[in-house]
Formats: C-alpha cells, structure tokens, sequence
DNA sequence: CCCCGGCGTTGATCCAGGTCAAGGCTGCAG
DNA sequence: CTGCAGCCTTGACCTGGATCAACGCCGGGG
C-alpha cells in the first residue's frame, strides 16, 4: 500500500535505509566507523538473531564502508578474495561466465545480503558482481569474521546458516532451470522478489525491477524477447501490471498456482 | 587403462579404499571409532591440507559410520539436521523437489565429499540423499564441527572452503542449465565425472555410471531420451564408447571443446 | 528542439529437445 | 529354462522458446 505513487525509480531504501547520512556516500572508501549494532538492517544481515549484547562484539567487524556506482564491479573473477560485503543500499547482481563469451546471472542482492561467498573457496572470486544501481556496502575483512566467529559461538552459527542458506536457493534456482517452463520461472522469479522486498517493508504488490530484460533472462535461462513476451501475456490475463519496469502485482495467487501447480 | 577389464558394474572402491575390514559393513550403525589420521580419503575429504599433528585433533569428530544400502535414503527432505556425512565407499545423489511431483537431482556424491550442507540453513534437510550403490558414510556431528572448528583455525577454514566450493559448483551448475545445449551439457557432466574419479585414482578414460539416464537428464535439465541419443551420437562420432553403464571416453579433446568452445 | 542509443515489444519463422510409442537388452525370480 | 520388470534405444512427430527482424519508447546530450 505503502507505494502506490511511486515514480519510475524511487530510491529503494525508503521503508528500511541504514542510520546513515546521506553525504556518507561519496567517496569510493570510507574509513567511518558504524557497527552493527546501530545499523536497521540488523534484522536482515549477518547480525540476525543476536541480542543487544551480541551485537556490540560486532564492533570493529565492518570497518568500512564501500559505494560502488551504478554499473560498476565490486568484484571481478579472479580478482583475491578477502572481504565479504553486506549490501547497505541498492542492487547488485553476480554472474559467472564460461571460457567462451557467455554468462550468466546467478543472483540478484538487496540490502543485508551477503556477496563474495564464493571467494572463500579458493582465495579468489568465482564470480563478477555488480551494482544494478548507485550502491553502498559493509567490508568485511574475511579474516576478522574467522577470527571472531572462532570466539562468539552465535556469529560462527549465523555465518554457517548464511552459507548453507546460499546452497539452498541455489538448489531451487536449479529446480527452476531444470524443470520449469517460461511462465513458471518468471512467476517464481516475481514471487521471490516481492518477498524479499515486503520482508525490507516494501510492498508485495508494487515493485520498481532494477535489471534489464536482458539480466533477468539470464539468471531464468530465458531470452529477452521470452521475459518480453511472458511479461505481456501476464498483463494480458489480468496477473500483472506492467508499465517498463514498473510492475505491480494483481493476482499474486495466480503467480503462485503457476509455480506450485507446475506440473508438466 | 587399469580397468579395461571391469565388469559391468566393478565395486567402485578399488585404488582408493578406506582401511576397514569388508567385514566392517554390515550393520545400519556402526560404533566403529576410526580416526580421519589412518583414512585413505583424508586427501579428498573434510582434512584436505591438515598436516599429520592437526589430523590427530580430528579424532572423536567421526563417531560412528553408518551404511546405506543401494535405494534407501541418507536423509530426507525434512528431516530433522544434526550431522554432516562423508562418503567413505559408494555413490550417492541428492535431490529436491517441488510443491508438485517433480524432482531435480542437484549432484551426485563419491568417496570424499559431503552430504548434508543444505541441513544447517533452517535445521532440518532441504534436499533427499539417495544412495545409488550399497554405500557408507562417516557421521560428522554438526555440533562437535562447530565445536572443534571453534578451537582449530585450519578446520574451521577448510570447511568454509567446502562450503564456498559447493557454491561454486552449484554455479557452474546454473550456467550449464541456463546456457548450454544437449550435447554441452553431456560432454560437462562426463568431463567432471571423469575428473573427479581420477582425483580417487580412477582411469580418466573408463568409467561405469551409478546412476540411469533418467538421473542424468535430471541433473542436466533435459530428458531421459535426450540423455540416451546424446550418448548414441557420441558414440556415431567416436567420441564415446558406450555400453549401457559402461563409458569409455576415446576422445576427451572432442568433450572438451564441446564445452568451451560452446558459443551459441 | 532534434537526434541518438539503450532498452523493450511484437511478429514471423525455425529448430532443439520434448513427447509419445514401440521394441530391445539384461538380470532376476520362479 | 521362461517370464517379467526395469532400463535403454530409436523413430515419428510436435511445440515452446530461440532466432531474426522491425519498430516503438524514453532519457540524455548537443
């Protein structure tokens, strides 16, 4: 309800929006000093779970902060690994590409998600991640989360959970890949992100999408003129609004029948 | 060349096998206590890297092994998540299914590797492991890793690797079912096949499938027919010999260019 | 203002792989 | 041995989505 007259790009930290000032994000590297503890998106980022005390022995895990302009890379495959970054504010999205030209999109994150998971594997990224929108993130030194997560038994848990988390979706992104026709796999895709954006307090119904036709059909193993066409045949029935990257939901139901009912 | 000889289906635990007695497989669950120290997998498994010292300190992590005979399941989507396990001997794969009937097998398990990751996001298993040959594992108490890992830096990193690296995979997983063509897709799952036996001391070139062409073409995001003519026109092309479950790969090249060379 | 470039839509056509159907091979139970 | 069940192969045909192509929309720069 809450968005109802949103323009075509509204700035997408409304609702939740780090306790930061604005003229924070101007430099490419800022050494301020803000710990979890404070930060509103504490509900959905590492932090999840740990109680007020908790939180301060997060202090001096983020020691800085990163914006990455829309467009740009925060990583780059093959680059070292030795942070991980929790998105503050915008989008982002990862892909990996095969020796030959072709990529593809493995994921979209918003704010409290984690990025650079990958990197651990081998002390360098798998993957290319990159801002969909003027950005902000937390840095956080690999090290120093192996460090402290080794005496504060809630953290290790948490990380571990995020991780194993990671490996989950993406056994559902295969599922999708696998065995779900057009329709279905754009369905889910709506169905997920509406529901990460209504758990930052956005609404369910209305969403503005960060990424091209072109990214989306990579990440659901489609081409654009299917996401185009699959699109226009969900405004056609009634399910969606659609108004170039304004989408609002009509029938979140017959989403969700199309992704449950799936059955070939 | 050492298995030119095999038959069609040879125990897959000949030039890397653990140092227990045959006899040792017989019940469900087996108290046996066996350090990692004296395993012949600890090059592949959880202590990749651990020098002989820090592999004492993983004795007590595997309480007991337990077999799983040919059919029956490790674990089921659902249940309840308290250990990690290791394959010691067999063939496992896993996989998740959908609200409706459907499945997708996410990744076939040999000697050395983990089950059971997916288990920590939420405490109870997100996927089903099946075992697809009589198969033992070593149970890894969830809560005795943290625990270890906690105290023992090298541990606690490798199993973030592991983590990372399943990540990894499940990636390039995501740009073979989004990208690639029938024949890509066959020539990558054979290619990494291939190279995971050979990392067991296994011939590169000969090898017998654990599972049907139907798992297969699960995993691959295609279907069972598919999966069989693909396999044939490898044959017509000399790049595969095939007899039923019997693969002897004759040119590697041929598969290699397939995948890297795969521009639309 | 116009022009241009990136993105999105839509139509026409094509084809890789799905679907349906008929057998064949192999191993096991009786 | 025979019969059966599970798995695999092959053929004929169909279709969902890819491909190719034309055009529309919109925002930014001159």
């Amino acid at each position: 309800m809450r968005f109802m007259l949103t323009t075509l790009r509204p700035p997408m930290s409304m609702p939740i929006h780090p306790d930061v000032p604005a003229s924070s994000c101007t430099g490419a590297l800022e050494p301020l000093k803000v710990a979890c503890a404070s930060c509103n998106l504490r509900e959905l980022c590492l932090p999840v779970g740990l109680s007020a005390n908790d939180l301060q022995r997060l202090d001096g895990l983020v020691e800085k902060r990163r914006s990455v302009p829309r467009g740009d890379h925060l990583f780059r495959n093959g680059d070292r690994f030795e942070a991980l970054y929790a998105v503050r504010t915008g989008f982002f999205k990862t892909c990996v590409g095969s020796e030959d030209g072709r990529d593809q999109v493995t994921g979209f994150q918003m704010a409290g998600e984690l990025l650079g998971l990958d990197g651990i594997s081998s002390d360098q990224h798998h993957c290319d991640a990159v801002a969909l929108e003027d950005s902000s993130v937390c840095v956080i030194q690999y090290r120093d989360l192996e460090e402290l997560s080794r005496e504060f038994t809630v953290l290790q848990h948490q990380f571990h959970k995020i991780m194993s988390r990671e490996i989950v979706r993406d056994h559902g992104v295969m599922l999708l890949l696998g065995n779900m026709r057009a329709e279905e796999r754009l369905a889910a895709f709506l169905l997920n992100l509406t529901q990460r954006l209504q758990a930052r307090g956005f609404s369910s119904s209305s969403l503005v999408l960060r990424m091209t036709r072109e990214e989306i059909g990579s990440y659901l193993g489609l081409k654009l003129e299917t996401v185009s066409r699959t699109f226009s045949k969900f405004q056609e029935d009634g399910v969606l609004d659609v108004k170039q990257r304004q989408i609002t939901v009509l029938d979140p139901q017959a989403l969700q029948r199309l992704v449950s009912n799936a059955a070939g």
